[in-house]
DNA sequence: CATTCGTGAAGACGAAT
DNA sequence: ATTCGATTTCACGAATG
């Protein structure tokens, strides 16, 4: 975009104050059927200059219309502005005024008008950024709502989340990564930090950003932000898996209880915590003689077969107390 | 037959040059 | 940016009930 004129989104193109008005917009000649003055062809619309009767409108509104088919694609194809596009931080719709100091038939400004100008690019910058970090903000936002609704995340974890985010955007963490990203990270980190943590597979489920890009992200959030996250607690998984898997109370509590057992036999250090909450919903109910078998718990807490083997021997040992002989 | 258990190769992650 | 060590996962087969 290195024309000159001052473009909206739409396809309006306003000329700012020409120096000379003459003469050269005059292409369709003719004469207006109404009071025989001369019509002018401009935009798309031929209108005539003395009684302003707009005789063609051919090109007026060439803007989207296709048939929407669900309501996502409504909002895409709305004719209501233009469509938008992901691949500009504001999709597209701020202002651009271009950098030369031409009006938008090429010819070159007054120098009053250059210093008119170049206030207009300033003031334009200034609010472009400033609603474009706004309306980030929201979309953010709304993102966040949406995915702490899916994985049952309550209010203080969102407001968490929105804390979090709005640091990292003021932080200038945003440049080079997505926000669907920033924000899927913010409330992984906050769900952890109010110890209602949600697996990492979880969260990205119902983000719309691959696992890898997620956990680079978080990564680097956390990094740059300084976020102290403890390790997250085995425990705060039992509860959840537990009800799942239909298990016994006595069971959950015997659960517990192995974890914290293990917990002081230090047992874990880099096992991942939702494979140690995983290997104690298994053993748990084996010790009350509850079938189970280590698939189901698989399922549920998403991790393989072959972890809880490992771990769930592991918690047994820690506990002391012994196997069913 | 279903479930459990063990193994080795392969991938992913964090830490450290 | 690569390399290393530990962990997890996958695929398989064997043992057990």
């Amino acid at each position: 975009m290195t024309d000159t004129s001052i473009r909206t989104n739409d396809h309006r193109v306003t000329s700012v104050e020409r120096e000379s008005t003459d003469e050269e917009t005059r292409e369709d000649e003719t004469v207006c059927p109404e009071c025989g003055g001369d019509l002018v062809t401009e935009s798309g619309e031929t209108v005539c200059e003395e009684c302003g009767l707009v005789v063609d409108e051919d090109n007026v509104d060439r803007g989207p219309e296709w048939r929407a088919f669900d309501s996502k694609e409504k909002d895409e194809k709305s004719r209501v502005g233009a469509p938008t596009t992901k691949m500009m931080h504001d999709e597209g719709l701020s202002t651009n005024i271009g950098w030369q100091d031409k009006d938008a038939y090429g010819n070159t400004l007054s120098s009053r008008q250059r210093q008119k100008m170049q206030r207009l690019r300033t003031w334009n910058e200034r609010f472009r950024t400033r609603d474009s970090q706004e309306r980030n903000l929201k979309q953010a936002l709304g993102e966040i709502d949406r995915m702490a609704s899916a994985l049952g995340l309550p209010e203080n974890v969102r407001e968490t989340a929105s804390v979090i985010y709005r640091r990292a955007l003021e932080e200038d963490l945003l440049p080079g990564r997505s926000i669907e990203g920033v924000a899927t990270s913010s409330l992984y980190a906050a769900a952890r930090q109010a110890g209602t943590p949600r697996s990492i597979d979880e969260v990205a489920n119902v983000s719309r950003i691959d696992d890898q890009e997620f956990k680079r992200t978080y990564r680097y959030v956390v990094r740059e932000l300084g976020l102290e996250v403890k390790p997250a607690d085995p425990e705060s998984y039992v509860g959840r898996f537990a009800s799942e898997l239909d298990i016994s109370d006595e069971a959950e509590r015997r659960a517990h209880e192995l974890l914290r057992n293990a917990k002081d036999e230090g047992v874990h250090s880099g096992k991942s915590p939702v494979g140690l909450a995983a290997a104690a919903v298994y053993a748990a109910p084996l010790l009350t003689n509850e079938q189970i078998t280590q698939r189901e718990v698989s399922e549920v807490a998403d991790i393989s077969e072959v972890t809880i083997r490992n771990r769930y021997k592991e918690l047994l040992e820690a506990d002391g107390t012994i196997a069913p002989a």
